[in-house]
RNA sequence: CGCGGGGUGGAGCAGUCUGGAAGCUCGUCGGGCUCAUAACCCGAAGGUCGUAGGUUCAAAUCCUACCCCCGCAACCA
């Protein structure tokens, strides 16, 4: 009989930087699925990659002082690099500057184009020049720009659209006909009554204010804005050939069976996604999965705290498999998850030292000490064994179960499940003893190997979500795996094999205390000097008197030269105002010699706007403009900062006119 | 009114769509056991389900208002 096909794909990552713990969830939750879809026997492909175009990166690219090509070469290599280090089972990896999607992505553009899809047409609105963005009349307040309170002048901007609209009445359609295809069901609701009700609105899918992209060919002085070129992916990856056939991969892969994507971007794969391809002709994907995100807990992300996380980082410290299951386990169905080094702790050290690890090292080791290894079944039954039993075949089932709804976290619960029933058989059993009894021998035996046949059932589930724990813990018991198709018979493993003689830990028990003491070393909080300044507060010494100091990077050194660029005033705060809608920001208007700048600083925990008014300042002059919070701010205020990130305006010791240079 | 998420025993969460005895994991305390990684097994304590109203025979769940946290967005120039 021929498999069936599953087509997954992830979202492809943005390739602007190094990917966190969060977007690292979302490659090993598409690979738990993958795996276990391999393992009902679907014939899987699981596609993943990298975004690699748009602005960001092209100024990113500009930052590092490097072309755009060479910025995300690396940057995806950095992605590529960590899915491998996770033991990710993807097929493909696919990046939007590849030439084959790049082709294509030109000829579906050209196509949509030509039936009128896409037109060309004018970005029509309010600009606020100096924040460069549009805005609609709505978006206005007072009449004005709504970041930065200027006024706006009407502008366009030449520009190609999508026309939505012509496809949203066929989208509610199938949207309503197919409850399966957004998942999780809620988010159904939110896309019906915020976009598709309303009334779809054109999408613009060009720009020219930057050419890092993929150019239209009749057309190049634009490029693809993002979702065109990103969305496009999950066919051009299968070998989708716009006006051609396409490849039998392509055609026997498409249309997809499940996108997984991260909750924030289910608007583009259930509503912009579906319109092109019905504009192509395509069938539609069958089922769209927004995951939560996985958070970063205590409160706080912060450097100070060394509590930014990294896979990689993770995986040092626990394992691959620890930092799968973590992820994996932690992250709920619909909210948000959250993750800490003491989360990680406590789980490694419950579940899987406590749970899992001790079970498949006590059952070795008595089988070892009572047997010399040998696992027997005798066939001498207790009733005690039919709930233990009837527990390790309803596993397989309940684990598919979850599956199918795509709860990973749920499914490995079972898992768990299974694992302490067989913690809790061995105390109703107490091998121990039934060792001191020679009449006992056969019975002792018997409930040794049903122990090992549930550990064997469990690691072979646990395959699709730790592989490597799976394929050691089989490898110990000297089990083979049977197929999830053959876990409905109990009593398959082979009678009289030989457990290891020597169990390898598969957890150790992690100290918290060390783990966060190493996790200290590695990022080292800013407090330490605090400690110093308070903590060794002997009175004998005349040193200790000294006040507390402060040490820092040093930088390279400068020449004078160097040090003439900059020019530094005094200034006087004539008026000063909270950014609206900014936690740190405060914008003052500074006076130096005749003119007065704007200037935007993120000191309002540390100032407030009324106390500002009327202080004379140093000030950075000559630094470019920058917008903050979408306002310009032409300067710097000069701090000192402590230890603890307190600041200190600098002003002049001595009464000081505006505008006085300093130097 | 920028967008979004959340508030359920000490911690992390499920349950909310579809109203019907407040549940899971960890931690704490007490007990048991000794094969094992100070582990494992049993038991107990601990909750006005953010607040205030409303609907209902019945509300964590539905409705209204409010309070508080958090993430994102363009935020330490």
């Amino acid at each position: 009989m021929e498999k069936k096909k599953y087509y997954m794909t992830t979202a492809i990552a943005y390739a602007s930087g190094k990917p966190h713990i969060g977007n690292t969830y979302e490659i090993v939750l598409a690979d738990s699925i993958a795996r276990f879809k391999r393992a009902q026997g679907y014939d899987v492909f699981f596609q993943t990659g990298t975004d690699e175009h748009g602005q960001k990166i092209e100024l990113k690219a500009k930052d590092a002082g490097v072309t755009p090509q060479q910025f995300v070469d690396a940057a995806a290599g950095e992605i590529k690099r960590i899915w491998d280090l996770m033991n990710t089972s993807y097929d493909k990896f696919i990046r939007t500057t590849d030439d084959y999607h790049e082709k294509q992505v030109q000829k579906i553009f050209k196509k949509l184009y030509e039936k009128g899809d896409i037109y060309k047409g004018y970005y029509e609105g309010m600009y606020c020049t100096p924040c460069e963005s549009f805005f609609t009349e709505s978006q206005l307040v007072d009449g004005k720009c709504p970041d930065c309170g200027r006024p706006v002048t009407p502008a366009r901007e030449e520009a190609y659209f999508f026309k939505m609209s012509k496809y949203a009445d066929r989208l509610i359609e199938h949207i309503n006909t197919h409850p399966e295809f957004i998942q999780p069901v809620s988010r159904k609701n939110e896309m019906m009554n915020n976009f598709l009700l309303p009334g779809l609105q054109d999408l613009c899918v060009s720009r020219t204010s930057f050419s890092w992209g993929i150019p239209v060919d009749f057309d190049p002085k634009h490029v693809t804005y993002v979702w065109l070129d990103a969305l496009t992916n999950y066919i051009t990856g299968v070998g989708y050939d716009c006006g051609g056939e396409g490849t039998e991969q392509f055609k026997k892969d498409w249309p997809a069976d499940l996108h997984l994507i991260g909750k924030d971007i289910i608007r583009f794969h259930t509503i912009y996604w579906p319109i092109f391809l019905m504009a192509l002709d395509l069938p539609l994907p069958k089922q769209v999965f927004g995951h939560p995100w996985l958070l970063q807990g205590d409160g706080k992300m912060s450097k100070s705290k060394g509590n930014v996380l990294y896979a990689d980082e993770l995986a040092d410290f626990f394992g691959v498999d620890a930092v799968r299951y973590f992820v994996l386990h932690e992250m709920p169905f619909e909210n948000d998850g959250v993750i800490s080094w003491e989360l990680m702790v406590e789980r490694l050290n419950s579940d899987l030292a406590n749970t899992l690890g001790n079970l498949v090292n006590r059952t070795i080791s008595m089988s070892n000490k009572y047997f010399g290894g040998e696992v027997r079944s005798t066939g001498v039954f207790e009733p005690v064994d039919e709930e233990l039993r009837l527990v390790a075949l309803d596993t397989p089932k309940k684990v598919e179960a979850k599956m199918e709804e795509l709860r990973v976290a749920d499914a490995m619960t079972e898992i768990f499940t299974l694992f302490k029933r067989c913690n809790k058989y061995i105390d109703e059993t107490m091998p121990w003893a039934l060792a001191k009894d020679e009449t006992k021998k056969d019975r002792l035996a018997e409930v040794l190997y049903n122990l090992v046949e549930s550990i064997a059932i469990g690691a072979e589930l646990l395959e699709a979500f730790m592989p490597e724990t799976a394929d050691k813990i089989l490898a110990q018991l000297n089990a083979q795996k049977r197929g999830l198709d053959a876990m409905d018979t109990y009593g398959q493993h082979v009678s009289g094999c030989r457990v290891t003689e020597k169990p390898e830990i598969l957890f150790a028990r992690l100290d918290m205390k060390e783990v966060l003491d190493k996790v200290e070393k590695l990022h080292p909080p800013v407090e330490e000097a605090e400690d110093k300044a308070s903590g060794n507060g002997n009175e004998t010494g005349d040193e200790s008197q000294e006040e507390a100091v402060i040490d820092i990077e040093p930088k390279p050194e400068i020449t004078f030269d160097d040090f003439e660029k900059l020019q530094f005033q005094v200034g006087e705060i004539i008026a000063c105002e909270e950014v609206k809608k900014s936690r740190k920001l405060l914008c003052s208007q500074v006076k130096i010699g005749s003119q007065v700048k704007q200037i935007v600083s993120g000191i309002k925990a540390h100032y407030t706007a009324q106390e500002m008014v009327g202080k004379k300042v140093m000030v950075l002059v000559n630094l470019k403009p920058a917008k903050l919070a979408g306002i310009v701010s032409e300067g710097m205020l000069l701090c000192a900062e402590d230890e603890n990130g307190e600041l200190a305006l600098m002003t002049p010791e001595k009464p000081m006119p505006s505008g006085a240079e300093i130097c």
